[in-house]
Formats: structure tokens, sequence, C-alpha cells
RNA sequence: GGUCCGUUCGUCUAGGGGUUAGGACACCAGAUUUUCAUUCUGGUAACACGGGUUCGAUUCCCGUACGGACUACCA
């Protein structure tokens, strides 16, 4: 096998959809895999669709997600420059090789006279309007025009446009790494333009240009790109380059989770999950979208839940690290069905990654939170509060949000649970309880415990019984981590306390 | 409309001419837990349809349906 070169290509028209991170990713493995070479290109020739911040916004997702660029933008390479806007001079040359082989033509139409085309060939009765073999000898092309006119056009810098000459009857076909022979007729394909009326070349012509100039072994890219495959097969043919033609895999799409269609941020935004990467703020409608980073998806989580979008190893480990899929992944076994988007999964990876951190490292998450709201804590009291709360979060920010009874003493209590729980007995024992615990010296989990046992036994009364209502006096709810390490991690002081203002509150509620 | 691509539980998928069609997420139930969560156990649930080929097809072939992509001087 040739050495592995891939590229990840976005065009900088906003942020990094989910989608375009997993072909990233996909690529990513693949070159890591055999020790070859991640590029980032930026595909930048459209001038009128570039969005300030998109390029930098791309970086840093990567980077974000773990994806480490070996050569290209922000890296800089043996091919550089690597943002094709600053590779414009070198286009031209490829594409009048193309006309001097009679492979390409200049176009001299306006929009207007497209226009006049299309709408003709449509009253005709013809389904899709082309500019191919037939229609291009009515067009004001080079394949039409007098040697003498054409020059002077071109003399006199009218605009025009550099096309490919389609033939009019081949079969084309392409090996898909993942599809296998797609056989596409030339007939179907229209005379595409190469160069743009700006000087600018257009995606078919730029990408593969730079796919052969930067020795790029495989293209594995999104599904929309397969209708235009056979296009860039017939560019490598006509530029010669036939032997150097990378590999294609064109990638099944990512779809709506509920009913049809491709996966876009609107279905995100009302479904509730994020479709980017990283917080994303249009600079054109100041319009704000929340990414996987910032809803508290860790990177590791979201690199493994979209390796499985579209892949499987076809064992049941469903937990790789990146280095394990980098082992792992094959193209051969990526599927070729769309795949609707579930964020159920993200979630369950994410708690899954979430739970196998250290209380250490998770108690940071906390004491984060915990900064923004002001509130002082000790690495060790977070590291205790990280160990109870670890087996129900999901997300970095659940220790704070289901934990904040830690630092604010309730002010309300939940009312089903007064309904059903707090009754005499409870203010009995609660009472009772608060007590023992004053006078105790310190209070710890086990010493809690055998207090409250001791003070409902000698009150007769089931500790099971009233323990919902010491709950709801100490957080507020009825449902929570273990009480007695709530207690530990509280103390005895605010132990008392609590137990003191829910006997004053409640039993006035009730009354 | 045309061209191309696709179709196994609700979702992600494994599998492959003869299987009780397997797993995971989600969901439901039970057990554990003083509660919730966790954990464990169990459960509901799928080969789009119609023709072939074949002793036999979910698997191979052809249609149909449905879905998707593309159909720009956008990528």
């Amino acid at each position: 096998m040739r050495e592995v070169r891939v590229r990840f290509a976005p065009s900088p028209t906003g942020a990094l959809h989910i989608g375009g991170v997993r072909t990233a990713l996909y690529n990513y493995l693949l070159a890591r895999q055999h020790n070859g070479t991640m590029i980032l290109r930026v595909e930048d020739t459209d001038q009128n669709r570039f969005v300030p911040g998109a390029e930098e916004y791309i970086q840093k997702a990567l980077a974000w997600v773990g994806i480490k660029i070996d050569e290209g933008v922000g890296v800089g390479g043996p091919h550089a420059p690597y943002r094709q806007s600053e590779r414009k001079p070198m286009y031209m040359q490829y594409a009048k090789q193309l006309i001097d082989a009679g492979h390409a033509y200049y176009a001299f139409d306006t929009e207007q006279e497209l226009e006049a085309m299309r709408e003709r060939l449509k009253l005709a009765g013809v389904p899709s309007p082309q500019y191919n073999s037939i229609t291009r000898a009515q067009m004001r092309n080079s394949t039409t025009l007098p040697e003498d006119e054409v020059k002077e056009l071109l003399e006199t810098k009218v605009p025009y446009v550099i096309r490919l000459k389609v033939p009019r009857k081949e079969e084309i076909r392409l090996n898909d790494m993942i599809r296998g022979w797609v056989m596409v007729h030339s007939s179907q394909i229209d005379d595409k333009v190469l160069m743009k009326s700006d000087g600018m070349p257009t995606y078919h012509l730029a990408n593969v240009v730079d796919d052969y100039l930067m020795k790029i072994s495989h293209v594995i890219r999104g599904e929309e790109w397969l209708p235009s495959a056979p296009l860039h097969v017939l560019l490598y043919k006509y530029l010669g380059w036939e032997d150097a033609m990378p590999q294609f895999a064109h990638l099944p799409l990512l779809l709506k989770p509920d009913g049809n269609g491709k996966l876009s941020k609107r279905d995100a935004d009302q479904l509730g999950f994020p479709i980017f990467p990283l917080t994303w703020k249009d600079p054109e409608s100041g319009e704000v979208a929340t990414g996987y980073k910032e809803s508290g998806y860790l990177p590791e989580a979201l690199i493994n839940f979209l390796a499985f979008l579209g892949w499987n190893p076809g064992t049941t480990q469903e937990i790789f690290s990146m280095e394990e899929l980098i082992k792992t992944f094959s193209v051969e076994r990526i599927g070729k069905a769309g795949t609707k988007f579930d964020i159920h999964k993200a979630q369950w990876f994410n708690q899954q990654y979430l739970r196998a951190k250290s209380d250490e490292v998770l108690a940071e998450y906390l004491l984060e939170s915990l900064k923004h709201e002001g509130i002082d804590c000790s690495k060790e009291k977070a590291a205790k509060i990280a160990a109870v709360m670890k087996e129900r979060a999901t997300f970095p920010k659940d220790f704070w949000e289901q934990g904040k009874f830690f630092f604010h003493a309730p002010v309300t209590f939940d009312e089903n649970v007064v309904n059903k729980k707090w009754n005499d007995d409870a203010v009995k024992v609660l009472s009772a309880y608060k007590d023992a615990v004053a006078a105790m010296p310190s209070i710890d989990a086990v010493a809690a415990k055998s207090t409250l046992e001791q003070v409902t036994a000698t009150l007769g009364i089931g500790t099971g019984k009233i323990l919902q209502a010491l709950r709801v006096s100490i957080t507020g709810a009825g449902a929570g981590p273990d009480l007695m390490m709530i207690m530990e991690i509280i103390g005895k002081d605010e132990v008392i306390r609590r137990i003191e203002y829910a006997l004053q509150t409640i039993k006035v509620k009730v009354a």
C-alpha cells in the first residue's frame, strides 16, 4: 500500500457540523493506523461565502476532539499553502493543460444566456437541462466560435469560464471502498465549470489538483460527493494522473433523529442537542448555537460516539479510546446506509467516560462550577462530594446542579415527601436525633447512622419510616445520594441547623 | 422530474441460503438500595413489499415502494 495521506477539506462557511467532525475522524483514524499523514486543507474558493472566524473555529474544534493535524492550515508543511485561495495561481496551468489536450474549453456565455438555454430545454421537455456535448454546440464557447474571435474575447478580457469537455458516450466507473463499483454514464454529467470568471477554480478542479499535488492516497468524504465523483475520475484521467488517483470512500450521511432528511442545525435546536462541537456565534445574525463542549460532553465520549455512527468493530466492545479506534478502525466495516442521530447514545457514552474518571478529576468539575457561584470549597471536600455523586452524573455540571444542597441549606421542601412522610413520629425522631447529634464531638457517616438507630430504637420507631423525613430536612428533596455521607460532608453544626429549620418550617406549614 | 446511493428491533448495528436472527442505547418489569441513581436479572421489539433462482431465502437476482444525496461560475 502506498503511503497513506488523507485530508479533511472543509470550506470555511461557518461552524463545523458534527458530521464533518466524523468525516475528519475517519480520515484521522486511517492516517494514524498506517503511520500516515493527516492534512487540513481549507477550501475557500468561493469568496462570497467566506465567514470570518470559521477557519479558526474548525481548527479549534478539531483540536478539542483530539484530531491532530500533521500538515496543513495552521501547521504548514511541504505542500504549503493549504488554503486554496492562496493557491489560486496554481490552478490555471492545469485548466490550460486540459484545453490544450482538447478536454476543456473557454465559455463566454452570460448568466442570461445560460438561463435562456435552460428555459429552452425545459420547454422542450428535457428533464434536467445541461451544458453538455449537445447543448455546447449552441453556446458561445471556444468549440463553436472562430479561433480569432476567441482570441479577441480573451484579449479584451471579456469574462469567461473554463469548462470540462465531457464526452458524449462513455461509461465512467469508480470503485468506491464502501459501495463497490459505481457506474455513471458520461451523458449524465454536464460540462462542469473548472475555472470561474473571477479566476478561482471550482471545487472540482481545485480538489483534484490539490489532492494530486499533495499526494493524497484516500479521499474519505460525505456521500453528497458521490454524484460528482465520476467527474473527478474523468479529471484524473484527462490530466494524466490516473495512476496517482486516490481511493474513494463515500460516507453515509447523518440523518435527523426522527423522520428523515439530513441532520441540520434546525433539528438540533428543536430537539435540544448540539450540532456543533464548540459553541458558535454567527457573525452575521449574532445567533448563538451551543456546542458539545459547552453542553458538558467530554471529547473522548463524543469521539467514541461519532466513531460508532456508521462504523462498528464487529465485536461487542463499545468503549474505545482514540488509540483503540486507531488500532481497530477499518474502512471495510463502515456501513452503507444513512445514520439517524440519537443523542441518548451520546449521553450514555458521556456517562461511561465521566464515571471512569478519578474523584480528584471529577472534583475539578465541581470546583469549577463553585468558582462561578462564588463558593469556596476545599479539594478534599469536593472529591468527597464527587465520590458520592459520580454514579448519578452524566455531565460535569451535574455535580453542582444535583449537589447544590451540599452548599445551600434547603429553603423549600419536596411537598410529596412532606405529605407522605412528615408525621408525628418523624418530628419526634428528628428532635431527638438533633439533640443526639449535638452531643456528639463530630459526625461521620458511621456514627450518624448508629446514633440514628439508637434514637429510633429508644423511641420504638422504625428507622426506615422516618428516613425520608430526615433526608428532606437535610437536602429538601426525596432523592439523592447516601444520606449518612451527606451528613458527614456537611458536618455536625450544619446537620443540627438544617433539622432545626425543617422542624420549625414544616411544622408551621402542616399546622 | 432525471441520475446515483441506500433499506435487519423505536435508534445504532452484528449476521448471513437452513440461526430460538445476536449485541448496545432507549423503553418496561423484578431484585438490590432507607430514597433516587447505580448495579444485577428478565422482558417487549426487526430482516420494507412483490416476483424469481433454490429442496430451502431475511441472506443471491429483478422489480416496486419508501428514504436520502446530487441536479450552480456552492462546497
